[in-house]
DNA sequence: CTGAAAGCGCTTACAG
DNA sequence: CTGAAAGCGCTTACAG
């Protein structure tokens, strides 16, 4: 098999020039004559050429293939929306995205560490990582390391400027305009299932009833907090969650459940407990999910634009690569939006609660 | 940035021996006398070496990177199942795999050429393709052209024995699985909702009734042929679909949905015209997909076992490329199973259905 | 059992 | 404007 691909040399014996002045042309150095380039070009096409993307590799050091790493990326429908988007605004760029999934259970570490550490990327991608977590911290570490520039896509309140390019995803805002929904169409009673990493949320909430100057009764009591969920165990702690969401005292109106993952089993399994969705309960989540626009009801959500987040992202990841580390790290804020369905009891009008 | 990495010559200096020693040591040759491969090994450690991927690539023409090549790659839950059972897999044999998404307007071909053809894929996964797709067909000849071996994962009845590595999936199989479910429920009228290129779903659907002594009225007519649909198209056209399924006489009592993109849409867009599901319409799928458990009612589906199709792919892709197309093309099946959950009325109690 | 050398296919100073 | 040469970091016959 492996049929032998054209390479530099063949066509420089074909046009009769040296490889140096081939590589040149092709790249359209402007030292080389106008008519050798376009006779090299010729040539290339002709012998469908493709520069072996190892060999450039190991001269340039630039492989422009870039990581995305994320715990549970195949497990998310948002992690992977946001995949498709970043290879598609890499794409642009001529690169290209390798999509690494970590999991809490430590997968994902030894596996690409050879990569990473072997010089495969050019770049990196952390989509929300937690710092919190272990094997994600011990991956940026490696990154760090192994001095391959990086783009963080998180919640960071506190990072301090500069410590590494940074696009922020404002997590407290999509709490606000998330509660901020809900009290506009008359909840008084909010209950937040939260991650337990994330007091963003919490205080998003809070920041939501202190603007409609409406007093939040127990706001710790009506908080319940969630860590790290296993596939298998979706179902179960959707159960558990949503039996917790009931006994609560006076018990809640509507729920704000920003870990997507979560949303359609929970509704579902409110369904089951017997409660008409959104009239017993309403819901609200955060992260554009396909998925949500036909689940019954469809729920409405707050979520930044994944358009917007990967551009930037890669933008600003793309630069640090071809500055070879010369740039001093960026940071920059991706927008927020509500995309309102039916699942909070509004119409879902167009643009009507836009603002 | 870009830290100085360390490489073979580092360690020889550390160990005080030649780059060639070193390298045969670190991969445990024989010849090498066991004392130095221990010391060897050591001093890689404490250096924490990792061999470079684009130097090892450039000479041993096995860069050990797989690409899974399908359409719609991202926006298939089950494609994204499959993709991280094949990447599972691989890790096992210390391949990786890179996801690339053709979409039926011709976005990937021109994006993953270059790096086809660039030398950077050591073999090939084709899932489920359509060789009536041009785009797919185009990529499949590229990918033949380039001599990197492949396996193609997708049911090929007419397939000539030895054409290329192939895991069978049947679909016929699955249809005749699907529809037998819904006869044992007492259903007579069933409409199937086929993509056009596959006829075998509707042999398989045929295969059911014919088996089980029931004659299938028009059947014909009961089939509705739906092509590749755009992502933001779902909606649209699932009520279409719905509309139609409505409009048949006698109208279905049970519907037939092998594609798994379909079926969360479609139910939600006959629970709109107002049916009370299962009762009112009972619904079937393919393909073992998360969302499913937790649509309302969840939906009983037909599948392969993921795992094994993935173990089996990768298998043969793995034999092949370390092989370097010297083995003969291999083929197997992978058995399908069904999943009982409650949108066809059957109580899903565990395994009751099962065979 | 170990080493010197060639080669993989490119890029890029350095000459001319 | 073009070419000869070194180098990227590995592997692998070929010697010894």
């Amino acid at each position: 098999m492996a049929r032998q691909k054209t390479t530099l040399k063949d066509i420089a014996e074909l046009v009769g020039l040296s490889i140096s002045t081939v590589s040149r042309a092709l790249k359209g150095d402007k030292e080389i004559a106008a008519a050798t380039r376009e006779r090299v070009g010729k040539a290339a096409e002709r012998l469908s050429y493709q520069p072996n993307v190892f060999a450039r590799g190991l001269s340039t050091k630039n492989t422009r293939i870039l990581a995305l790493l994320t715990q549970g990326l195949h497990f998310s429908a948002f992690y992977r929306e946001c995949l498709a988007a970043f290879e598609t605004s890499a794409h642009h760029r001529n690169y290209y995205v390798l999509g690494c999934s970590v999991t809490q259970d430590g997968y994902g570490l030894q596996e690409y560490l050879p990569l990473l550490r072997g010089g495969m990327f050019a770049g990196v991608y952390f989509l929300d990582y937690s710092f919190n977590d272990a094997g994600m911290l011990d991956l940026s570490r490696e990154v760090e390391n192994a001095g391959v520039p990086y783009v963080a896509a998180y919640d960071a309140p506190d990072q301090p400027q500069g410590a590494h390019n940074l696009v922020r995803v404002d997590f407290g805002e999509q709490a606000r305009q998330a509660v901020e929904h809900l009290l506009k169409l008359g909840h008084r009673h909010i209950a937040l299932v939260t991650p337990w990493a994330r007091p963003q949320f919490f205080n998003g909430y809070l920041r939501a009833y202190g603007e409609a100057g409406i007093v939040c009764q127990k706001p710790e009591h009506s908080c319940i907090r969630v860590g790290v969920i296993a596939e298998d165990q979706l179902m179960v702690r959707a159960d558990e969650i949503s039996r917790q969401v009931l006994e609560l005292e006076p018990r809640p109106t509507a729920l704000f459940v920003p870990k997507a993952i979560l949303t359609g089993p929970l509704q579902f399994s409110l369904k089951r407990a017997g409660l008409t969705l959104p009239d017993d309960m309403a819901m609200i989540s955060t992260k554009n999910v396909r998925e949500f626009g036909y689940l019954d009801p469809p729920i409405t959500s707050v979520s930044v634009d994944i358009h917007a987040l990967a551009e930037t992202a890669t933008e600003m990841l793309v630069d640090a690569v071809e500055a070879k580390g010369e740039a001093a790290a960026r940071s920059a804020a991706v927008p927020t939006e509500l995309i309102i369905r039916e699942s909070c009891g509004a119409q879902a009008h167009a643009g009507r609660w836009k603002s």
